[in-house]
DNA sequence: GGAAAACTACGTTGTGCTAC
DNA sequence: GTAGCACAACGTAGTTTTCC
Protein backbone atom coordinates (compact mmCIF):
# COMPACT_ATOMS: atom_id res chain seq x y z
CA UNK A 1 0.00 0.00 0.00
CA UNK A 2 1.23 3.66 -0.72
CA UNK A 3 2.58 5.87 1.98
CA UNK A 4 0.60 8.87 2.36
CA UNK A 5 1.49 12.01 4.51
CA UNK A 6 0.24 12.24 7.77
CA UNK A 7 -1.03 14.99 9.56
CA UNK A 8 -4.67 14.43 11.38
CA UNK A 9 -5.61 16.05 13.94
CA UNK A 10 -6.68 14.02 16.97
CA UNK A 11 -10.31 12.71 16.69
CA UNK A 12 -12.13 14.16 13.74
CA UNK A 13 -15.56 12.39 14.89
CA UNK A 14 -18.18 14.62 13.51
CA UNK A 15 -16.61 16.01 10.53
CA UNK A 16 -18.03 14.61 7.37
CA UNK A 17 -16.54 11.68 5.82
CA UNK A 18 -15.37 10.76 2.68
CA UNK A 19 -18.63 10.92 0.96
CA UNK A 20 -20.88 -1.05 -2.78
CA UNK A 21 -21.21 -7.48 -4.08
CA UNK A 22 -22.37 -12.61 -0.59
CA UNK A 23 -19.08 -12.71 0.92
CA UNK A 24 -17.43 -14.99 3.74
CA UNK A 25 -18.43 -13.49 7.21
CA UNK A 26 -14.99 -12.48 8.22
CA UNK A 27 -13.25 -15.31 9.90
CA UNK A 28 -10.79 -14.96 12.44
CA UNK A 29 -7.21 -16.63 12.53
CA UNK A 30 -7.30 -17.37 16.18
CA UNK A 31 -10.47 -17.03 18.81
CA UNK A 32 -11.32 -13.76 19.22
CA UNK A 33 -11.95 -13.27 22.75
CA UNK A 34 -10.51 -10.33 23.78
CA UNK A 35 -13.01 -8.71 21.49
CA UNK A 36 -15.73 -10.14 22.51
CA UNK A 37 -14.66 -9.19 25.53
CA UNK A 38 -14.66 -5.49 25.27
CA UNK A 39 -17.64 -5.19 22.62
CA UNK A 40 -20.73 -3.58 23.96
CA UNK A 41 -22.76 -6.22 22.10
CA UNK A 42 -21.44 -10.05 22.11
CA UNK A 43 -20.27 -11.01 18.76
CA UNK A 44 -22.68 -12.35 16.93
CA UNK A 45 -21.38 -12.94 13.14
CA UNK A 46 -24.09 -12.52 10.35
CA UNK A 47 -25.08 -15.28 9.26
CA UNK A 48 -26.21 -16.63 5.31
CA UNK A 49 -29.68 -16.39 4.87
CA UNK A 50 -30.70 -15.39 8.61
CA UNK A 51 -31.55 -11.89 8.66
CA UNK A 52 -30.77 -9.56 12.02
CA UNK A 53 -33.56 -8.65 14.35
CA UNK A 54 -34.62 -5.43 14.24
CA UNK A 55 -33.88 -4.95 18.43
CA UNK A 56 -30.58 -5.90 17.56
CA UNK A 57 -30.15 -3.73 14.55
CA UNK A 58 -30.99 -0.94 16.61
CA UNK A 59 -28.34 -2.05 19.44
CA UNK A 60 -25.64 -2.58 17.34
CA UNK A 61 -26.47 1.34 15.73
CA UNK A 62 -26.22 2.61 19.60
CA UNK A 63 -23.17 1.24 20.57
CA UNK A 64 -21.57 2.57 17.55
CA UNK A 65 -19.08 5.24 17.84
CA UNK A 66 -18.69 8.38 16.13
CA UNK A 67 -15.34 7.00 14.50
CA UNK A 68 -17.61 3.83 13.49
CA UNK A 69 -19.95 5.94 11.92
CA UNK A 70 -17.71 7.52 9.57
CA UNK A 71 -15.85 4.36 8.80
CA UNK A 72 -19.03 2.88 7.89
CA UNK A 73 -19.88 6.03 6.04
CA UNK A 74 -16.10 6.04 3.95
CA UNK A 75 -16.71 2.25 3.01
CA UNK A 76 -20.49 3.05 1.69
CA UNK A 77 -19.53 5.78 -0.10
CA UNK A 78 -16.14 3.97 -2.15
CA UNK A 79 -17.11 0.39 -2.00
CA UNK A 80 -13.86 -0.47 -1.06
CA UNK A 81 -11.02 0.69 1.21
CA UNK A 82 -8.11 -1.01 2.62
CA UNK A 83 -7.51 -0.97 6.13
CA UNK A 84 -3.96 1.74 5.17
CA UNK A 85 -6.94 3.96 3.81
CA UNK A 86 -8.99 3.81 6.59
CA UNK A 87 -6.05 4.08 8.96
CA UNK A 88 -5.37 7.24 7.37
CA UNK A 89 -8.39 8.85 7.12
CA UNK A 90 -9.74 7.85 11.13
CA UNK A 91 -6.51 7.21 13.20
CA UNK A 92 -3.46 8.93 12.30
CA UNK A 93 -2.95 10.93 15.16
CA UNK A 94 -1.80 7.66 17.30
CA UNK A 95 1.37 8.33 19.07
CA UNK A 96 3.35 5.90 16.65
CA UNK A 97 1.91 4.27 13.33
CA UNK A 98 2.16 0.67 15.27
CA UNK A 99 -0.49 2.59 17.63
CA UNK A 100 -3.07 3.44 14.88
CA UNK A 101 -2.71 0.32 13.03
CA UNK A 102 -3.39 -1.19 16.14
CA UNK A 103 -6.60 0.93 16.96
CA UNK A 104 -7.56 0.55 13.16
CA UNK A 105 -7.06 -3.11 13.02
CA UNK A 106 -9.27 -3.21 16.72
CA UNK A 107 -12.24 -0.91 15.32
CA UNK A 108 -12.44 -2.84 12.18
CA UNK A 109 -12.63 -6.23 13.77
CA UNK A 110 -15.19 -5.49 16.66
CA UNK A 111 -17.31 -3.90 13.80
CA UNK A 112 -16.54 -6.82 11.26
CA UNK A 113 -17.69 -9.30 14.23
CA UNK A 114 -21.50 -7.20 14.44
CA UNK A 115 -21.63 -7.57 10.85
CA UNK A 116 -21.16 -3.71 9.75
CA UNK A 117 -18.51 -4.28 7.81
CA UNK A 118 -16.70 -7.28 6.24
CA UNK A 119 -13.60 -7.74 4.24
CA UNK A 120 -12.42 -9.65 1.17
CA UNK A 121 -10.98 -12.72 1.51
CA UNK A 122 -8.50 -11.83 -1.12
CA UNK A 123 -5.29 -9.33 -0.11
CA UNK A 124 -4.02 -6.98 -2.51
CA UNK A 125 -1.13 -4.79 -3.32
CA UNK A 126 1.97 -4.91 -1.24
CA UNK A 127 5.94 -4.85 -2.37
CA UNK A 128 6.13 -7.31 0.33
CA UNK A 129 3.90 -10.24 1.58
CA UNK A 130 3.04 -8.79 4.49
CA UNK A 131 2.26 -5.39 2.97
CA UNK A 132 -1.01 -6.55 1.40
CA UNK A 133 -3.47 -5.28 3.39
CA UNK A 134 -7.76 -6.58 3.52
CA UNK A 135 -9.70 -4.53 2.04
CA UNK A 136 -12.95 -3.80 3.69
CA UNK A 137 -16.54 -2.86 2.40
CA UNK A 138 -19.99 -2.62 4.35
CA UNK A 139 -20.85 -5.37 5.72
CA UNK A 140 -24.50 -6.88 5.93
CA UNK A 141 -25.91 -5.65 9.17
CA UNK A 142 -23.91 -1.80 8.11
CA UNK A 143 -25.79 -2.17 4.81
CA UNK A 144 -29.21 -2.51 6.93
CA UNK A 145 -28.56 0.42 9.14
CA UNK A 146 -27.39 2.74 6.15
CA UNK A 147 -30.04 2.03 4.27
CA UNK A 148 -32.74 1.53 6.81
CA UNK A 149 -34.27 -1.58 8.14
CA UNK A 150 -36.51 -2.25 4.85
CA UNK A 151 -33.43 -2.43 2.74
CA UNK A 152 -33.65 -5.09 0.54
CA UNK A 153 -31.10 -8.20 1.14
CA UNK A 154 -27.58 -7.58 -0.27
CA UNK A 155 -26.74 -9.99 -2.99
CA UNK A 156 -23.25 -9.75 -4.17
CA UNK A 157 -20.26 -11.30 -5.87
CA UNK A 158 -16.65 -11.04 -5.24
CA UNK A 159 -15.32 -8.57 -7.54
CA UNK A 160 -13.16 -8.59 -10.40
CA UNK A 161 -9.32 -7.81 -9.48
CA UNK A 162 -9.81 -5.46 -12.36
CA UNK A 163 -13.00 -3.73 -10.84
CA UNK A 164 -11.14 -4.09 -7.32
CA UNK A 165 -7.63 -2.20 -8.46
CA UNK A 166 -9.73 0.54 -10.21
CA UNK A 167 -12.18 1.08 -7.04
CA UNK A 168 -9.41 1.05 -4.58
CA UNK A 169 -7.23 3.70 -6.85
CA UNK A 170 -10.69 5.79 -6.85
CA UNK A 171 -10.48 5.93 -3.31
CA UNK A 172 -6.26 6.20 -2.98
CA UNK A 173 -6.53 9.42 -4.78
CA UNK A 174 -10.08 10.86 -2.84
CA UNK A 175 -7.41 9.45 0.33
CA UNK A 176 -4.63 11.77 -1.36
CA UNK A 177 -7.13 14.59 -1.55
CA UNK A 178 -8.25 14.12 1.78
CA UNK A 179 -4.66 14.54 3.66
CA UNK A 180 -3.27 16.93 1.84
CA UNK A 181 -6.35 19.13 2.33
CA UNK A 182 -5.62 18.39 5.89
CA UNK A 183 -2.54 19.43 5.51
CA UNK A 184 -3.66 22.69 3.96
CA UNK A 185 -2.73 22.44 0.68
CA UNK A 186 -5.64 23.54 -0.67
CA UNK A 187 -9.25 23.13 0.94
CA UNK A 188 -11.02 20.14 -0.46
CA UNK A 189 -15.27 21.06 -0.67
CA UNK A 190 -16.58 18.54 -2.74
CA UNK A 191 -15.40 15.26 -3.23
CA UNK A 192 -17.97 12.58 -4.44
CA UNK A 193 -17.54 9.34 -6.33
CA UNK A 194 -19.48 7.19 -8.58
CA UNK A 195 -22.84 7.34 -9.30
CA UNK A 196 -22.93 11.00 -7.41
CA UNK A 197 -20.54 12.19 -9.21
CA UNK A 198 -22.28 11.85 -12.73
CA UNK A 199 -23.89 14.22 -14.89
CA UNK A 200 -26.40 13.60 -17.23
CA UNK A 201 -26.39 16.36 -20.54
CA UNK A 202 -28.01 16.73 -24.07
CA UNK A 203 -25.47 15.52 -26.67
CA UNK A 204 -26.13 16.18 -30.07
CA UNK A 205 -29.81 15.50 -31.32
CA UNK A 206 -31.14 16.00 -28.37
CA UNK A 207 -30.22 12.79 -27.34
CA UNK A 208 -29.45 12.29 -22.88
CA UNK A 209 -25.93 11.20 -22.43
CA UNK A 210 -24.26 10.82 -19.12
CA UNK A 211 -21.35 11.71 -18.43
CA UNK A 212 -19.55 9.15 -15.63
CA UNK A 213 -16.35 10.72 -13.90
CA UNK A 214 -15.02 8.71 -11.42
CA UNK A 215 -14.95 11.36 -8.93
CA UNK A 216 -16.01 14.73 -9.28
CA UNK A 217 -13.99 17.49 -6.73
CA UNK A 218 -14.52 20.93 -6.17
CA UNK A 219 -11.22 22.67 -3.93
CA UNK A 220 -10.10 26.11 -3.15
CA UNK A 221 -7.33 28.41 -2.64
CA UNK A 222 -7.25 31.35 -1.22
CA UNK A 223 -10.53 32.97 -2.99
CA UNK A 224 -10.65 30.41 -5.66
CA UNK A 225 -12.31 27.34 -6.67
CA UNK A 226 -11.50 24.77 -8.73
CA UNK A 227 -13.41 22.15 -10.46
CA UNK A 228 -12.48 19.05 -11.07
CA UNK A 229 -13.62 15.85 -13.19
CA UNK A 230 -10.95 13.26 -12.08
CA UNK A 231 -10.80 9.91 -14.22
CA UNK A 232 -8.61 7.09 -12.86
CA UNK A 233 -6.77 5.29 -15.92
CA UNK A 234 -5.09 1.89 -14.35
CA UNK A 235 -3.94 1.07 -18.26
CA UNK A 236 -6.75 -0.94 -18.87
CA UNK A 237 -8.34 0.75 -21.60
CA UNK A 238 -7.64 1.07 -24.76
CA UNK A 239 -6.31 4.57 -26.08
CA UNK A 240 -9.64 4.73 -28.73
CA UNK A 241 -11.37 4.10 -25.80
CA UNK A 242 -10.03 6.87 -23.44
CA UNK A 243 -10.18 9.08 -26.73
CA UNK A 244 -13.68 8.80 -27.12
CA UNK A 245 -14.41 9.30 -22.92
CA UNK A 246 -12.60 12.68 -23.75
CA UNK A 247 -14.65 13.81 -26.65
CA UNK A 248 -17.84 12.92 -24.19
CA UNK A 249 -15.93 15.66 -22.29
CA UNK A 250 -15.58 18.18 -24.61
CA UNK A 251 -19.21 17.53 -26.16
CA UNK A 252 -20.29 18.54 -22.27
CA UNK A 253 -18.20 21.55 -22.07
CA UNK A 254 -19.77 22.69 -25.64
CA UNK A 255 -23.22 22.50 -24.04
CA UNK A 256 -22.23 25.35 -21.41
CA UNK A 257 -23.99 23.04 -18.69
CA UNK A 258 -21.12 23.74 -16.94
CA UNK A 259 -20.15 27.50 -17.05
CA UNK A 260 -23.97 28.03 -15.90
CA UNK A 261 -24.22 25.43 -13.11
CA UNK A 262 -20.25 26.32 -11.79
CA UNK A 263 -19.48 29.53 -13.04
CA UNK A 264 -16.34 27.71 -14.98
CA UNK A 265 -15.80 24.01 -16.43
CA UNK A 266 -14.31 21.79 -14.66
CA UNK A 267 -10.96 20.68 -15.91
CA UNK A 268 -10.50 16.48 -16.72
CA UNK A 269 -7.45 15.01 -14.86
CA UNK A 270 -6.51 11.82 -16.32
CA UNK A 271 -4.64 10.13 -13.41
CA UNK A 272 -2.39 7.62 -14.69
CA UNK A 273 -0.28 4.99 -13.24
CA UNK A 274 3.12 5.78 -14.82
CA UNK A 275 4.89 8.51 -17.29
CA UNK A 276 4.81 6.03 -20.06
CA UNK A 277 1.04 5.65 -19.91
CA UNK A 278 0.91 9.20 -19.23
CA UNK A 279 2.40 10.50 -22.33
CA UNK A 280 0.60 7.61 -24.44
CA UNK A 281 -3.00 9.77 -23.28
CA UNK A 282 -1.27 12.70 -23.83
CA UNK A 283 -0.22 12.04 -27.31
CA UNK A 284 -3.90 10.11 -28.13
CA UNK A 285 -6.18 13.02 -27.05
CA UNK A 286 -3.50 15.84 -28.64
CA UNK A 287 -3.99 14.19 -32.38
CA UNK A 288 -7.89 13.87 -31.75
CA UNK A 289 -8.36 17.42 -32.53
CA UNK A 290 -9.15 17.59 -28.68
CA UNK A 291 -8.74 20.93 -26.79
CA UNK A 292 -6.19 20.18 -24.56
CA UNK A 293 -6.78 23.22 -22.14
CA UNK A 294 -9.39 21.07 -20.77
CA UNK A 295 -7.50 18.07 -19.41
CA UNK A 296 -4.41 17.49 -17.04
CA UNK A 297 -2.15 14.67 -16.99
CA UNK A 298 -0.84 13.07 -13.71
CA UNK A 299 0.47 9.67 -12.70
CA UNK A 300 -1.60 8.97 -9.50
CA UNK A 301 0.93 9.80 -6.20
CA UNK A 302 1.34 13.36 -8.35
CA UNK A 303 -2.30 14.27 -8.18
CA UNK A 304 -1.80 16.45 -4.73
CA UNK A 305 0.77 18.53 -6.51
CA UNK A 306 -1.65 19.11 -9.35
CA UNK A 307 -4.75 20.46 -7.66
CA UNK A 308 -2.85 22.51 -5.46
CA UNK A 309 -0.94 24.34 -8.30
CA UNK A 310 -4.65 24.76 -9.28
CA UNK A 311 -6.52 24.81 -12.58
CA UNK A 312 -5.27 28.33 -13.72
C1' DG B 1 19.58 -23.57 -18.51
C1' DG B 2 15.20 -23.87 -16.46
C1' DA B 3 11.98 -25.43 -12.98
C1' DA B 4 11.03 -26.50 -8.35
C1' DA B 5 12.08 -26.46 -3.56
C1' DA B 6 14.03 -24.33 0.38
C1' DC B 7 15.29 -20.44 2.74
C1' DT B 8 15.10 -15.51 4.08
C1' DA B 9 13.13 -11.09 4.93
C1' DC B 10 9.69 -8.26 6.52
C1' DG B 11 5.04 -5.96 6.96
C1' DT B 12 0.61 -7.09 8.89
C1' DT B 13 -2.36 -9.50 11.95
C1' DG B 14 -3.51 -11.09 16.41
C1' DT B 15 -3.01 -11.72 21.54
C1' DG B 16 -1.83 -10.65 26.25
C1' DC B 17 -0.64 -7.46 29.46
C1' DT B 18 -0.41 -2.94 31.61
C1' DA B 19 -1.37 1.95 32.53
C1' DC B 20 -4.58 5.44 32.79
C1' DG C 1 -13.27 0.79 28.85
C1' DT C 2 -9.63 2.48 25.99
C1' DA C 3 -5.18 2.77 24.23
C1' DG C 4 -0.27 1.63 24.00
C1' DC C 5 3.52 -1.69 24.19
C1' DA C 6 5.72 -6.04 23.40
C1' DC C 7 5.89 -10.07 21.11
C1' DA C 8 4.47 -14.16 18.43
C1' DA C 9 2.35 -15.91 14.37
C1' DC C 10 1.25 -15.53 9.74
C1' DG C 11 1.57 -14.82 4.75
C1' DT C 12 3.97 -13.85 0.71
C1' DA C 13 7.66 -11.92 -2.42
C1' DG C 14 12.42 -12.28 -3.38
C1' DT C 15 16.66 -14.91 -3.36
C1' DT C 16 19.40 -18.94 -3.24
C1' DT C 17 20.10 -23.73 -3.79
C1' DT C 18 19.19 -28.13 -5.73
C1' DC C 19 17.81 -31.24 -9.17
C1' DC C 20 16.83 -32.82 -13.79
Amino acid sequence: MTAYPSDRPSDRAGEPTLEPTEFRALPARKAPGSIARSGVMPPVPERHGRRTPAGRLDAVDRSMTDTDRALLGDLDRFGFLTTNQLQLLHFSTNASELAAARRTYRALTRLAQLGVVEHLDRRVGGVRAGSASYVWRVGPVGHRLLLGDTAARLRRKEPSLRTLDHRLAVADAAVRLTLASRAGSFELLKLTTEPDSWQSFLGPGAVRQVLKPDAFAVTAIDDYEDYWYLEIDRATESLPTIVRKSLQYARYVRTGDAVQRYGVNPLVVWLVPDEKRKQAIENAIATSDLDLRLFRFAVQDAITALIAGGAG
